[in-house]
DNA sequence: GTCTATACACAGATAGAC
DNA sequence: GTCTATCTGTGTATAGAC
């Protein structure tokens, strides 16, 4: 990963350099060490695993992961409620370890494309172009994620927040780097960094009305940089 | 409502201006058309109702609308299960009256306080402190509605999407006016107008995130009015 | 390993006493 | 008008056959 340049990335550059397997939640999972099955045969725990995490997803954003019955993901899945429940002990645990792998797939990539950076411009715009891209390439997850953080138990609900703050404190840090070194203005980095977090996670929230916008990922990001470089980038 | 000057209008004084009976929901579900009931004496029928809404709100807010049962409402509102269905037929309609009220109190506010303005940098001025004070009078409101709309049937939701896209609209109304009027730069404002509108959805959906940085609605304004200055009124 | 059938709890809603 | 008691459907989870 030499040669990443994230400031000036595309949307499809992007997607080229994160591999399939480096998103694949499914195995993950398998190999994460949150969870634990009794079942042997690793590719027929891969098979079943991935159609539950896929049947969670579309079926949990559909009508909302609580209204999600057992019935409807093993009918989703395609394996009886016998065989569901082999996998995941209870409906809430598909939850939990669904968020936490994801959790730790972006917390790897976030650090991984913004670290390489040294200028601060050039390293704002890298970390405002893999927020979204990762947010466009995971974008069921994300959404997902951000409607049932509130139905979490309290331990799970402090890990999403941590989570997320963790990602504005990234933010936060470039733009008080950057005021440092002289390339931005003074204000509260705090403050701006929230919203420009507000601008990041709007693109998952309501993606469906950029679209109608016939604004893409490359579009919005170009935009909001511009935006922020007027307020911070000014003499 | 002559001396009206929302461009430099604080909280406090926004309030000033909002009577406590033009966002009482109670009563406007009581003498809005939606809603039909059998009991005959107001007083007692405005008095269990603000019951049920309050106990709605807080039990609502505090574990999703969906997953609140009705025994919890009525134990909330301090009424037994029977006289809860004396006022409202089934959940779901708690849950439309709710909100559709709700809009229909914010409209004739947003159109109100907007309207009057004449110079284009007052007037998005106005129309982003009336957007944030309302939001922060009517905290839970919003709170609650954004969570559930994805809840809602897909008449109400469609409702709910137009009310909306209608205060987004009003936004994207005032840049373009402006611009034609040589105030604003020139760009895509309709997309400006999203960006805006995320801005202002963050302040009630993470309000306890700006509590801890101490942040009010007044400064928040300050702040994203700059912001989005920087970028609108440049050379 | 996966299935079907079922246990058990609790949801929304109503009937009928007061 | 409001209550308590109850109906009926549906949810999560499991037991035991194959």
């Amino acid at each position: 990963m030499g040669s990443l340049k994230g400031y000036d990335m595309t949307y499809s550059e992007f997607i080229e350099l994160i591999p399939e397997s480096r998103i694949d939640i499914c195995s993950g999972v398998f190999f994460g060490n949150s969870y634990k099955v009794k079942i042997k045969k690793e590719e027929t725990v891969m098979r079943n695993l991935g159609k539950i995490l896929d049947a969670t997803l579309s079926v949990g954003i559909e009508k909302g992961f609580q209204a999600m019955t057992m019935r409807d993901l093993s009918a989703a899945a395609g394996l009886s409620m016998g065989a569901l429940y082999s996998y995941f002990s209870s409906k809430e645990e598909i939850l939990k370890v669904f968020l936490s792998q994801g959790r730790e797939i972006i917390r790897q990539i976030l650090v991984e494309f913004t670290e390489k950076e040294n200028d601060p411009v050039a390293k704002l715009n890298a970390a405002i172009k893999v927020h979204l891209f990762l947010t466009e390439r995971m974008h069921k997850w994300f959404y997902f994620s951000y409607m049932e953080t509130k139905n979490l138990s309290l331990q799970e609900r402090e890990k999403a927040v941590y989570s997320e703050l963790r990602a504005e404190k990234l933010i936060e840090e470039i733009l008080v780097d950057g005021h440092k070194k002289g390339a931005f203005r003074e204000t509260d980095h705090s403050l701006a960094a929230s919203v420009i977090k507000a601008m990041l996670q709007d693109w998952y929230l309501k993606r469906g009305k950029y679209s109608k916008k016939q604004i893409d990922v490359d579009q919005y990001a170009e935009f909001i940089i511009s935006f922020i470089h007027s307020f911070y980038l000014k003499l």
